[in-house]
Parts: structure tokens; C-alpha cells; sequence
DNA sequence: TATGACATGTAATCTGTTACATGATTAG
DNA sequence: CTAATCATGTAACAGATTACATGTCATA
């Protein structure tokens, strides 16, 4: 029994957790959305769910109340949500970063339905956090970059990376704002 | 004999093009900057290394001269420089886009000192194109969820995916611009 | 009845991760 | 001498890609 989940497999937990879907509608939404970053062939995303279903964090159920197609149903377990919720509201380190910011985007974009606003809101602080750190880091490296002699397209590319990052960081100060007016408006 | 080299493959051809190298200085080079993404583990390393001696890519020598350690010191053959380069100036399409922006900015990283300065200004146009396809698309995209209700997360998360290839577009031509700035100055 | 879209899978292959194993060299 | 670092690997396993296989349903 494996103990880490890769994202796809988080990527299908988050969709389902906001509406049960048989495989094939799954399919369809990371094909016609940008989530096919996390892969659209069949080869992995069957397997995918066959492996949630074995860890117990999703169950299928054969609909055939009004067709005849052996389609599952799939939906989320309470255990599978437990994960869910874990995956989204853990810190974010400095390896979340490091090896993909998509992966933090994609549990922020769960978070509301899974961990409410007040879950979003710990996520994003968690992230500003995590950049606050990071982002100086990487300037030292530019630095470093910077002062040996190198050909201009390397460090042209490594400070797209870390405007990409403080991109991120000014994203998250914003996304933080945004909250925070909300909260003045209604209660919830 | 497979027909694709996966990105690790191609983030070692491009170091040992700069400088050829051990595998235990490549591994440092990954494992102390940001080429990090792409694994410092040694059982990614070495094997990549040994296929792409296989496939004729590299060639490894073993270096006695000054100290006994049977280490091995790879260069880039002609082969390998030939993949390299096409791999670099292949122009950019949607797909490159979608499933990372990093493989590209990697090949840009290695363009100067592989396809040379017009190498790097044509790879740039390229992506500047591309970019320039995608983005409208992927606002089209944004619209179609602001329409629909649903959490909040999960529209500001598309909303910092857009920004990101748009600050990838400005950071575009802004390089391209540095190039144009340069080209007055000197000639190369 | 034949075509295409719906719907679900499997098999072969490749690559990466983790964890372990090995031996050489240098510093204390 | 022994501990750490240099340097190179292997083995077991998990997961993704590609391509293929299968069967259902609606429609022309």
C-alpha cells in the first residue's frame, strides 16, 4: 500500500469531492480544461481510480437506473475527504515550490469547497509565507549568476523564474486582499 | 531504441555542452541550483547518462591522468550536439506550452551557447507567437468560469495560471528587446 | 446495418523515486 | 584507524504514455 498520492490523484479526489462523475466525464474535464497538465489518456486516469477506490478514498456505484451502460459513478469516501483536507491545508515548504507551483494552485482551487474560507485563507498565508523565504533565495542565486560571466540567455531565463515567483507572491498578496473585503461585506 | 528524450536527458546535454563533466559534478550542478526540478537523484542520473551513451549522444572517458579514481568524464558528441540544437530551435507550439513552461525556458537557458545569439532571438520570436495564440484562449477559458458560479478559489487560482503566461509574454519581449538593444552595440 | 460517439479498460514500455550497496580517498 | 566525503552504481517499485481492445448506444 503506497502512501503517497501523486497529484493526479488529488487532481480526481478535488473534482469529485465538487460533484460525483464517472470516469469518462473526469476524462472530458481534464481534456477540455487546463487541467490536462495532470494527463487525459485513459491508460492513466482508469488505473487512477482504481487505486483510490482500492485505498478506500472514493467508491463507485453502477448506474442503471435509466440506461443500460454499466457507467460508475464515482464519489468521494469520508476518508478520501479526510485526505483531501490534509493535502490542502498542510504548510506549504519551500520543496511545494521548488518542484512545481501548479500543485499549491491546484490544492488553493480546492480549498474553498473543501476547507472553507477560512481554509483558503490559512493556505494563502501559509504561501506568502513560503515565498517570503524563498524569493530572497533566489535573488543570492541571481546574484551568483549574475557575477559570473555566462551566456546572456541562462540568466535572461533564471530571472523569468523568479519573476515567476514573485508574480506568485504579488498574486497571493492580492488573492489575500480580496478575502479579506469579502469578510467585510457578508459573514460566513 | 526510443525516439523521445525525456527533459533530465536534455538538461544533461545541455551542461555537459557548456562543460563536460562527471556525473557526480552534474549532480551537484542539479542538486545546488534550480535545475533541482528536474531530479538529483543518482538513480535518475546515472541511467539517463548511460542511455544517452547509448544512443551515441555523449561519450564517457575515463580520467586517470592526475588522481586514481576511476571517474568518468562525459562530452557531447557531434550526434548529440545535432539533438540538442534541434531540440532548442523545434519552434514552440501550444502543446509546449500547456504541459510546462519550464522545458522551455530550459531550452532557451541553452540556446545562446548551442544555436547562438540568432538561435536565441528566433526561439524567443517563436514563444512570443505562441503566446500570443494561447493567451487569448486561455481568457476565453476564464470567462467561461467567471460566468458559472462556483468557489472563488478556484477562479483566483485560474486567474494566477493566465497572469503567469502573461508575465511570460512581457518577459518575452523584454528579452527580445535586451537582444535588439545589444545587436546596435556590437556586432556577433 | 454500419458508422461514430460513448464508456471502460488492458498491455508493453519507459522513466523516476527510494533505498541500498560498494569502493576509493582524504582529514582528523 | 576511522569517519566523512567522493564517486558510481543497482534493485524494487510506482506511475505515466501509447496503443490497442472491447462493448454499448444512437442515428442515418
Amino acid at each position: 500500500v503506497p502512501t503517497t498520492i501523486p497529484a493526479l490523484g488529488y487532481a480526481l479526489l478535488g473534482l469529485l469531492q465538487q460533484k460525483p462523475s464517472s470516469g469518462y466525464e473526469l476524462r472530458k474535464m481534464f481534456s477540455s480544461t487546463s487541467l490536462r497538465t495532470y494527463s487525459d489518456s485513459p491508460g492513466a486516469i482508469y488505473p487512477a481510480l482504481q487505486r483510490l477506490e482500492k485505498q478506500g478514498l472514493i467508491r463507485g456505484t453502477i448506474e442503471d437506473s435509466s440506461g443500460l451502460r454499466r457507467k460508475q459513478i464515482f464519489h468521494v469516501t469520508s476518508k478520501g475527504l479526510t485526505e483531501l483536507k490534509q493535502w490542502i491545508t498542510r504548510p506549504v515548504t519551500r520543496e511545494d515550490l521548488i518542484w512545481g507551483e501548479s500543485e499549491v494552485l491546484l490544492r488553493f482551487a480546492f480549498s474553498e469547497s473543501v476547507a472553507g474560507r477560512s481554509g483558503a485563507i490559512e493556505l494563502l498565508r501559509s504561501l506568502e509565507i513560503a515565498l517570503n523565504n524563498h524569493v530572497p533565495e533566489l535573488h543570492s542565486e541571481l546574484n551568483q549568476i549574475r557575477s559570473i560571466k555566462g551566456p546572456t540567455s541562462g540568466r535572461l531565463a533564471f530571472e523569468c523564474g523568479v519573476e515567476g515567483y514573485e508574480h506568485l507572491l504579488h498574486w497571493t498578496q492580492r488573492a489575500l486582499a480580496s478575502y479579506e473585503k469579502e469578510r467585510k461585506g457578508a459573514s460566513s
